[in-house]
Formats: C-alpha cells, structure tokens, sequence
RNA sequence: GCGGGCGUGAUGGAAUGGUAGACAUACCAGACUUAAAAUCUGUUGGGGCGUAGCCCCGUGUGGGUUCGAGUCCCACCGCCCGCACCA
C-alpha cells in the first residue's frame, strides 16, 4: 500500500473502511477456482465462444504488456460468459527456441530446466491478474505431449505431399549457427542476431505454402472482422503479379542459353525494350563469370552489395555488358544487348528482364548511364512528346495512348493494354501468360537442439524414411551439452544412430528440429482437446473452432498469421480440422503496446544513462515541472524521513526555477529493459492490486493505438476503484426504508450507461466504456436516491466494470448481497424506455451556429418544436422580423434556421 | 519510391454529418487541517466587450459539398507504420 495509507491513522480523520485489494483479490480468485467456473466443456445448450490471446514465450517475466493483451482477452471473456456463452479461453505457452538455448552456453544449465522454470514462474505472475483462464488446457509446445503430435501431423502432411526435401541456398546466420527463413533476415541480417547472413546451400526441409498462394490471398476477403491494414500486409506479402512470361534468342551465347526467358508485368511495353538484364545469379552469368575474370569480378562487387544498410541507400545502378545479343521477338533484325545488372533478383521471376527505360525509372536511370535508347511506347496524350526527362510510369487505371502499341486500342488503360499484349503473344506464340506470386514456400528445418524433431530417418539403403506413428514422440534428449557450437543432436550418438523405421537396418535419424513458428500454427486447434492422442479431436475441434476472437500484437500480422492460416488448410486436407475451418480466427484484435517515458542523464562522457521510474522524482512548483534523480535529493539532504512537507514546495521552486540536477525526459517509448523505461507489473499488482493494473491499462487509450503507461494514471485508477468501494459501502450502511429524491433519474441515469458500456465493450471501445462509467459512477456519488434504487445501481455498476475489475466486482456483488458469483450473473441490460427520456434539450442553431436552446417535449411534431424555436428570443433578435429561409428540425437532435 | 494510417486544449483522448473538447491527467482555487498528505468541491481552448450576460475565432493548411463538416470530397503540409532495386 501508497504511504498515504499508513498515515490514516490520525485520529481526528473519520477512518474510511478502505479498499484492499490485496484481500479481495485472493478471496475472489480461490472462489473462481473453488467452483471451475472457466474449465470450459462442450454444451450443445449454448452459443460457444472462443477467444484466445496470442500466447507468450516464457521468457519467466510478465510485463505490462502482457497485461494489456490478456486484459483485453478477459474482458471479452467475462462479457460472453455473461451474455450466456459457453466460453473458451485457454493459455500456453510458446516454449521452444533460441533463448533457452542461448541461457544454456552462457550460464549452463539445461534449456529444458531453463524452460520450465520460467513458465513455472511466469504462471505464478500471471495468476494475480484474476485472468478467466481455464488453466486445466495448459500446453506447452516444449513438452512431449504436444511435440509429439506434431510430429504427427507433420508425417500426415507428408504422405499428402505438403511437406517435401530440396536443396536450397539457405540463409545461415553464423551466430546463431543455424538457417533462417527469408522472413527472419531484415537488411541482410539475422532478425536475433543482427550478424550479416552467409548464403549455403544445404538440403532442407520445405511446406508448400507457395501452392496455397492464390488461396491464401483470395481468402483475405472473407475476413470481414480483421484490420484491412493487417490483410494488406498479408496480400503484400504473398505479392501477386500477372504477366507475359517469353524467351529472347540469343545471338553469340555460350552453348545451351539460345534462349533467355524473361518475366515482365507491362508486355504492352515490348516495343520500348533497349536491352535485357540478367541477375548476377543468373545460371548465364555463372556461366560466364567461370571463362572471364571481368565478368567474375563485377559478380563478385555485385553480391558483396546489398548486405549493409549503406549499400542499399547509396545502390547505384550497375552494369556489365556481356557482348551477348538478342533478337527482339517483333523485329529480329532489331538487336538488344544483354547486361548483368546489380539490381536484378535471381529469386523474383525469371532473374531476367527486359529493360524499358521509356516506362520504368530504374531501367531509364540505367539507360542514361550507359547510353542505350530511350523509346516511348505511350504518351499523356497524341500530341505529347516522346522525348523523356524521366521515365513516364503513370497509374495502370489511366488512360494513355499507345504510340508503339501492337495490341488492342491506341487509347485505352495500362490494365487493358497488357491484357491485349498478353492476348496477342500467346496467340503469336511468342508467350505466355503467366500469374506468378513472392510466396515462396517455407523453409522448416532448424539446426539446432531446442525445436521439435523432425520425426524421419535417413537410411543407406531406404533413402529418406518416416518414422511409424507408433514410435512418437520422438523425444529430445535430455543428456546434451552446449559447450560447442552447433547442434548436440548432431553430436549424440545413442540418440542419431536408430533402426530403419522400414528395413530395420541401422539408420540415422534427422537432426534437424523444426523452426518454432511451426509450433504456434497450430496451438489454436489444438486447445479444443489438449490432451488428446491425435493431434485433434475432431468433435471438439469441430465444436470449439473457429477461434472467434483472436487478440495479439501487429508484429505477427504476416509471419504467425499467415503460417497459422497455411496450417489450419493442411490440417484440413489432412483431416485433422473439420469442413469450414481453414480460416482459424473469425475476428483479429491487434493491440498497441505499452509505452513509457524514458528518464536520461549523461556520464562524463557525454554517454546516455538511463534511470528507472523509481529512480526519478518529479518536482512540480505552480506550473513548472522538473524530474530529479531521487538519489540526489538524498544526497543533499531534502529526502529524510519526517521531512516538513511545506519544505518541499520550497525545493520544488529551487529546482524548477534551476533546473541543475533536471533529468531529461524522452517521449514515450516502447518499454525496453535496455532504455529502463519499464513498470514491473508485480510491483503494481502488490501496490495498488490487478484490478487497477487491468482497469488502467484499458482506459486511457483506445485499445488498437499505445498507451502511456503514467504512474498519476495508475494512482488515479486505483483512486477511482477506491471511490466505487466506498459507495458500495456507504450504500450497504444506507436507511432501508427512508425514501429519497431522484430515483428514476438515477435509473435512467444507469440504463443509458447499460447502453452505452454495452456497445463500447462489443465494439472494442474499451476506453470509452470507461468514461461511461466514470461518469456514472459521479452521478452515483452524488445521488439522494433511496436504497433500492442505489443499491440496484451500485449493483449494475459492478457488472458493468466486471469484465474490467473483475474483484473489486466480486467484492461488491457479496457486499449487497448479490445472488451467486458476479461472474455468472447475467449481463444487464438497457431497458428502451429508460434511454429514452421525457423531455429532451435542443440546441437551435441559426444558420449552422448554436445560439439557443429549448426543452421540449420528446414526442413534441416536428411543427410545434419548429414554432417554439422560431419563438424564441434569440431567434427573434436575429431574424430582426424577416422571416426564415428554411427551418430544419431533426427530431430529438437539433433546429437549424436558416436565416 | 509504393501502400496504409493519423493530425482535436498543457497531456492521453471523446464525439451514428447535428451543442467540439466527454472521461482522465496536469495545473489553479476553495473546503477540511497547526501544517502537509488523503478526501471532497469548483475553474481551466483563445480573444473581446457595455462582464448576472453577450459577441468573435477555434479540430494541421487551403478549397469544395451541405441547412449544418473534426467527420464526406479535392489539393497541400507534417508525423507514424508497413513493404521496398518485385521486372
């Protein structure tokens, strides 16, 4: 508790029963699980919801962000219990990966112990937060018992054909020792380690993501109930394009490249090509690159590029001409020479282009510098001139007119046009038509020990062979070390050596684990029957799925969610999901984070050093403010114990006026353990209780955008839940009989907040459901009703904050003698004819500007409430006796005369 | 460069095209106190006047639609996020 608490006990000073929440809190949360009322269990009876927050890596520390996630999880919960759901809300845990692994070089230790401590911990802080967990579904992706089915699962993708072996050149990041997926470098990096990524070539294991890409991106439609930002980031990804696919013949190339086959988006600029370029990578410059030391080097500069962040800023458009020719597919005596260039990619279409430098503003940068032709093939208009400063790339909807078209109108749209020139080299048999995608398939294989295995043997005589069903869960391990680097499976004999699942012959098993994005795909379904011996249950799943209301951060919009929704297709196909659930989340919450300001002084040198909350102490003299380092006050003096507290307004003056030991405050930012901005939820929890924590979280910003963690924002909220205390106390000592004033307007006052705490809830409007009911709980405050009415009000208030402070709720439902749990009460709700009320305030507008207003009867025509206005004096005086141009009445919202 | 989002008091933010600034913070004032804390009450967008009141201006800037625009449309400025040599 605040010191404040403490010095209650000045005797003149009536002593207020107060708010604990300390003891509230236990007792509701022993009474919760005393009756299992969040053990969910399919009941056809009832409308089921599932709701599910992402689940977190046990990192063995909750923080406040976690506490806004699964706050919101639980108050969508709470409310679906309440409106007669049967719900569920489960929780696990993301267990495999790097980190344990990383604790276990640098302080020893198993990551298995690593693990498993930390969720043991992490479960313990996350316990207070009075969350409607049905914690009986806990998984953890690190144990046997889920591993295990999914290693099934992989084998039944396997047999279907949506998991398959190739040699690729792999990412592999040298720190970490291990391949990434394209996705997990960022700027030629690895996303953990930040070192710069080697290519490899090594034989890994791969889903065909990429042959669900249509599906997949086609499907983004359907969710109606997810951020358009987040589907919009997902169709990027997948990254759809239609074109013209060809081959150039080549004039005066090395044996077997007669052709060079290109891609390219805007065939109906064929006219306008002036040379062709070819990826460094390209199987011709390979080629090339082994007999000419010119062409090797200028490979080499080219991939050396691109790495380092400088590179790709400064990236200037390089070229080497090969000598090599082509003839244009229209014109064979035109000729066009062929380029290595350093801004092709091997990995995007055919790694060869056409370049068109009329239309494209690489292509005309590139042209300019090494002198080839610029040719228009469309212009704005018939009369505009073909010479070009800069390449001429307008929108694809626009219409243009085709000065070297080949195919349909002169005039018509981009879109148009490369349908016609499609048309016509297919026809002329010099294309395809082709629709290609960025989705490439996804690289599942992880040469580490902290993954699930990858359940297939590799014998002399067999080849690659599945290991039998029955011999799952092939399990980890235990006796590793991680004293070198690289992957101890590697290095584990009893464990690599086994029997050929199909000759029985000495064989070796996989070494690879899968990477741990595989683990979250499909923890939603397997929530529905945790502890079955498949890897669903397909009664359940088919009860239980789809997850209605997923809730989690912006950082998993392409990744998670896309592998999630790969996942839920192949189960599908493999029968382990039932018809209808290929997409696995109805609805998409993605919340912002949480963020405080960060407190900085600086060392002799100039250097940034950053200081906890706790450390600093805001000084405020009349409308100045400073934060000084809290150690300094101590130092001087002006921090003791019994310090005169006039005192420290004389100190405040000091230090606002000269701000010499000032702290310098920085803009809120995400919380970071590196910046020290950060706010343990555990010291909130003991110190103000989870109640305040999930109510403070909520309220001040809405849910999707950050929210600044202040501590006189948390302090307030925990002053607030104190106040609702007190009423529910002043209100149980309350007159049974005595008769009050304003009854029904405390009623009508509550059936409109019953409304509108209703639609905020249901609508994600957490932060105005609080407003409401602060300003409900005012009106309560300073009402004079009698008993029954105060009593049914302060009632109504604890459901309505239920979902919210869920305790303080509890404790207030028991305190007045509440039927049950307030937990299971049903949801209030809004009875019509109290929200509309007898009289209603108009404002009367002349010509658009307020300047009145009347009190009119509610169901007063539209005739009389036009005559009152016009009556009025203001009215009056302003129309100076003309009469009104127009009068526009919206019944029960406002007048407007026109003068 | 491409795509998306957002600009409202000192601050976080409210507002189905209908009284802009709900609610909260911060500040100031008052009550209670020897005092402070706590608690409670009240004020607070800017400007003006003949100051029980009234008027003018005000949601990034400039236009437009409308009886009426923070909200819809167009252009611009600024900030944030995502993607990025994608042929």
């Amino acid at each position: 508790m605040k010191a404040a608490a403490r010095r209650f006990s000045c005797h003149k000073v009536p002593v207020m029963p107060r708010y604990t929440p300390a003891e509230i809190e236990t007792r509701w949360q022993q009474a919760w699980e005393k009756d299992g009322v969040f053990q969910a269990t399919r009941n056809a009876d009832k409308p089921k919801y599932y709701v599910l927050e992402m689940f977190p890596y046990p990192s063995g520390r909750i923080h406040m962000g976690h506490v806004r996630n699964y706050t919101m999880g639980d108050v969508i919960a709470r409310y679906k219990i309440a409106t007669g759901h049967n719900v569920l809300h489960p929780m696990g845990w993301d267990a495999f990966g790097m980190p344990a692994e990383n604790a276990a070089m640098a302080i020893g230790g198993h990551p298995a112990d690593w693990t498993y401590a930390n969720i043991a911990e992490m479960k313990k802080q996350m316990k207070p937060l009075g969350l409607s967990i049905d914690w009986s579904r806990e998984i953890a992706t690190c144990h046997p018992g889920y591993y295990g089915q999914q290693q099934a699962l992989f084998l039944d993708f396997l047999k279907e054909g949506l998991v398959y072996r190739k040699n690729a050149v792999v990412n592999w990041d040298p720190v970490d020792m291990t391949v990434l997926a394209n996705e997990q470098v960022e700027n030629g990096c690895g996303w953990r380690s930040g070192a710069p990524v080697e290519r490899r070539e090594l034989t890994q294991w791969f889903f065909k993501i990429s042959d669900h890409s249509e599906e997949l991106l086609s499907a983004l439609d359907s969710l109606d109930n997810w951020p358009a930002k987040v589907k919009l980031m997902q169709a990027n990804w997948i990254g759809k394009s239609r074109g013209l696919q060809f081959a150039f013949s080549t004039i005066e190339a090395p044996e077997g490249f007669d052709r060079i086959e290109v891609y390219t988006t805007r065939p109906d600029t064929l006219l306008g090509a002036s040379f062709v370029g070819i990826s460094p990578d390209h199987p011709l410059a390979k080629t090339l690159e082994r007999d000419d030391e010119a062409v090797a080097a200028f490979c080499a500069e080219c991939r050396k590029g691109g790495t380092t962040e400088e590179a790709i800023e400064t990236a200037e458009k390089l070229g080497y001409d090969t000598g090599i020719r082509v003839r244009h597919p229209f014109d064979t005596a035109a000729e066009l020479p062929v380029y290595i260039a350093n801004f092709i990619l091997m990995d995007y279409g055919t790694g060869a282009i056409f370049g068109c430098p009329g239309h494209d503003q690489r292509d005309f940068d590139f042209a300019t510098k090494y002198d080839l032709p610029i040719i228009s093939t469309f212009l704005p208009s018939e009369d505009a001139s073909p010479k070009l400063s800069e390449a001429y790339v307008p929108q694809k909807s626009e219409k243009v007119f085709y000065n070297r078209g080949f195919a349909g109108d002169q005039w018509q749209t981009g879109e148009e046009a490369v349908d016609a020139a499609i048309a016509f080299c297919e026809d002329n048999g010099i294309g395809q038509g082709v629709t290609k995608f960025r989705l490439r398939d996804w690289g599942l294989s992880r040469q580490r020990y902290w993954g699930c295995p990858i359940p297939v043997v590799h014998c002399d005589d067999c080849g690659v062979v599945p290991e039998k069903k029955e011999n799952l869960p092939v399990e980890l391990p235990y006796d590793v070390t991680f004293d070198t680097p690289g992957n101890p499976l590697d290095r584990h004999p009893t464990w690599r050596n086994c029997a050929c699942p199909a000759c029985g012959k000495d064989a070796l098993r996989e070494t690879d684990t899968m990477d741990t994005f595989v683990d979250s795909s499909w923890y939603y379904a397997r929530f529905t029957a945790p502890r079955a011996d498949t890897p669903t249950d397909l009664e359940e799943a088919a009860y239980w799925m789809n997850v209605d209301q997923y809730i989690g951060g912006i950082e998993h919009a392409i990744l998670h969610l896309l592998y999630a929704r790969f996942f839920a297709r192949a189960m599908q196909i493999t029968g382990h999901l039932p018809e209808g659930a290929a997409e696995p989340f109805d609805a998409l919450f993605t919340q912002g984070m949480v963020t405080h300001e960060i407190y900085q002084t600086r060392d002799g040198n100039g250097r940034p050093i950053y200081h906890l909350p706790e450390e600093v102490e805001k000084l405020t003299f009349q409308d100045k403010s400073v934060y000084v380092l809290k150690s300094k006050l101590t130092e001087e003096g002006y921090f003791k114990e019994g310090q005169e507290p006039s005192f420290r307004n004389s100190i405040a003056k000091a230090y606002t006026s000269f701000p010499h030991h000032a702290v310098e405050v920085i803009p809120s930012a995400k919380m970071s353990k590196s910046k020290k901005n950060v706010v343990d939820p555990l010291h909130i929890i003991s110190n103000y209780g989870a109640d305040t924590a999930r109510w403070f979280v909520l309220s001040d910003s809405p849910p999707e955008r950050d929210v600044e963690w202040t501590a006189s924002g948390a302090e307030a909220s925990y002053k607030h839940l104190s106040r609702v205390w007190n009423i529910c106390d002043r209100v149980g000592e309350m007159d049974r009989e005595a008769a009050g004033q304003g009854d029904e307007d405390l009623l009508r006052a509550m059936h409109k907040t019953i409304h509108d705490v209703t639609m905020g809830v249901e609508s994600f409007g957490f932060n105005a459901a609080i407003a409401k009911l602060y300003a409900f709980t005012a009106t309560l405050q300073k009402s004079k009703a009698g008993y029954a009415a105060q009593r049914e009000a302060i009632m109504t208030l604890a459901q309505l904050m239920s979902p919210m402070t869920p305790h303080l709720s509890e404790d207030i439902w028991a305190h007045l003698g509440g039927e049950g749990l307030i937990v299971n009460a049903p949801w209030p709700k809004a009875d019509e004819a109290m929200l509309v009320d007898d009289t209603v305030t108009l404002p009367i507008q002349i010509n658009g500007k307020r300047r009145a207003e009347i009190q009119v009867p509610a169901d007063m025509p539209k005739e009389e409430v036009e005559k009152v206005a016009l009556a009025h004096e203001a009215v009056i005086r302003t129309l100076d006796g003309a009469s009104p141009k127009k009068v526009i009445v919206v019944p029960g919202r406002i007048v407007n005369v026109v003068a």
